[in-house]
DNA sequence: ATAATAATTGCATTCGAAGTCATTTTTATG
DNA sequence: CATAAAAATGACTTCGAATGCAATTATTAT
């Protein structure tokens, strides 16, 4: 129990009268060690309290157990159900989530460092801060990566994304189909790939059916964003029928301010739809009309991919689409008189 | 680039035309090495893309860099603020975040083998699952401990936590100065610490004012299980002119069920305040009267707590206490006119 | 120029577990 | 009971970087 002294391998097989490599055996599956020096040892090893290291153990096995996951921290709200549910899903494969932030785009470089250094075996990343350079150098090191609602144009690395597109066409189908006409898209940061996604998402979907230029506001993914750029768009602007918000949050924020300073009802006035499906969005304030994502799905995909990845490194790169779920709230009306 | 090939200090070495030695101290900040083969070393680990392995010097240095840190799955909503800046601020003095989640007591016994495997320097422990024995075990093998908003009756481990007493007379002093007489708590899940601190800063609060007993109900910290309780509550009992919620995101249940189905107003029938500070509480709809926790400096604290303790081991435990900073929104108002 | 001192450098060892290989023990078979 | 086959075991080496120590080189003072 002193301070300086770790029990070893060593210290084990000395007190149980075997040798260091016995003891090795005890701990590794499927090797044949007779039942007698199992017993001995294992006894020695609680004794002594004996743990096997695993910094030891990685260095010689060349396999960390470790899978680095990046987030961005000012990252889309769902993000902490999607970390646990990520760190559950390794859990299973018998692997460890070293964690990495991300607040901006000049820290990736210090982070890649250290993922190097630490020899993870894989690497899952949330993040917009990620470049097909940065996916070079992943591939240099031999290093697998999967890339979580965020795909490369070239799709030279392996993605899971939910399929915004899609989402997107059902919200507009609703919208549509209640004769909405005058939409107004209020779309996330502009250097975020899943804001991009989903307004080209709602563009291609609102062209579908013969809208050609749609105004875009942007947010920055947050409630105060959609109410101040909302509130200053509609300073200067006749408002829209409808708003496609890109997230939930901002969705939220809209109705807010429509509510509350706009002096409008929410779905009767305006209808607004938002995208993730958290929490807040179905609380009876809102109810909002939106598309969740199947975070399980993806998850559980993400690692699974990864993992195929670190087993068989020939594996060609896949992205794999997730539908999202509708879910009707009672933010969409059908579009008020039309006066022009 | 092959392979099987990781590029190490030999290699380096080699193609610099020194020894390993040398290479090393070109990577050992404050170890004297003439310019000339410094610069050798570095241009040749650039030629071949070398990057020390930490975990081989983990294995010589006896320390990984590594923090554990340990949260619930089913955590407080604001866990995911907290987590990004446990993060960061441990980044800050170059260590990084092993993340572990523990569903239920049972697996902790399984993710403290794995941080006794990996050789944490420290562990950060965010959840309610941590028994006495847990310290014992972290101080058998010498790892410090820093509790997050949890303390043990016996205060054997540091802690940093919010002022919950503190908190709740800020709240209560409010709702009485409204003169309110009858109370209703709405209270956390019973395995909770937070819950439990909670409630009982509460209760002492109220008896401070003469309020002997105050009625208690139990969610699970949900939006959800706020809005069954109170039905539940208000099909038998009369209803209180205040409602105390252990949480933010209860207290917003409780708003829509008051709002909802019983067909009261908030605040000017009943009065509402929660807990925790969450984005949602201060969004138009609610505007909740409540308390947010410090959470950048308790974060902060709670990393240089730890590292003071993996620095200096002989350091006593320390509980440290934080004062919540009262928010006030608009859901509470002057107790409606008393008819008893 | 020479001695005295300081700064570099390389050799060899260390950290702790795992695996190879040769050797010994056990078990099965004729 | 002898022998072949199988199982168990230990000595030794490996993973990759860090470091004490001794040897070497560079610097300074005299």
């Amino acid at each position: 129990m002193n301070k300086k002294t770790r029990v070893t391998s060593y210290d084990v097989a000395h007190a149980a009268g075997v040798s260091q490599s016995a003891v090795s055996r005890v701990y590794r599956p499927g090797v044949s060690v007779s039942k007698k020096t199992r017993d001995k040892v294992i006894k020695a090893a609680e004794d002594l309290g004996y743990k096997p290291n695993a910094i030891a153990r990685m260095l010689i096995n060349r396999s960390t157990g470790m899978v680095a996951v990046i987030i961005s921290s000012r990252a889309n709200v769902n993000f902490p159900e999607v970390l646990a549910q990520l760190n559950k899903h390794i859990a299973v494969k018998n692997k460890r989530v070293l964690l990495f932030t991300l607040d901006d785009a000049d820290q990736l470089e210090m982070v890649m460092e250290q993922i190097f250094a630490y020899q993870v075996d894989g690497v899952i990343a949330l993040t917009a801060h990620f470049e097909p350079d940065s996916v070079t150098q992943f591939a240099k090191h031999n290093i697998p990566v999967v890339l979580y609602n965020r795909e490369l144009p070239d799709h030279s690395v392996s993605s899971v994304c939910c399929n915004h597109d899609q989402g997107l066409r059902m919200l507009i189908d609703i919208l549509v189909s209640h004769h909405h006409q005058h939409f107004l898209i209020m779309a996330g940061p502009k250097d975020s790939d899943v804001a991009r996604a989903r307004l080209n998402g709602a563009r291609n979907a609102l062209l579908a059916h013969g809208f050609t230029d749609t105004t875009v506001i942007y947010g920055d993914y947050s409630y105060d964003s959609a109410r101040e750029c909302l509130s200053a768009y509609a300073q200067k602007n006749p408002l829209p029928t409808a708003i496609i918000c890109s997230n939930d949050s901002m969705a939220i924020g809209a109705i807010d301010e429509i509510r509350q300073n706009l002096g409008l009802r929410v779905p009767e006035d305006i209808s607004v739809v938002g995208f993730d499906g958290i929490s807040a969005s179905c609380w009876h304030s809102y109810q909002l009309t939106t598309v969740s994502q199947p975070t399980y799905f993806m998850t559980k995909a993400a690692v699974e991919t990864l993992i195929n990845l670190i087993e068989n490194p020939e594996v060609p790169p896949e992205t794999r689409y997730w539908p999202g779920k509708l879910i009707e709230g009672n933010s969409v009306a059908a579009a008020p008189r039309d006066d022009d």
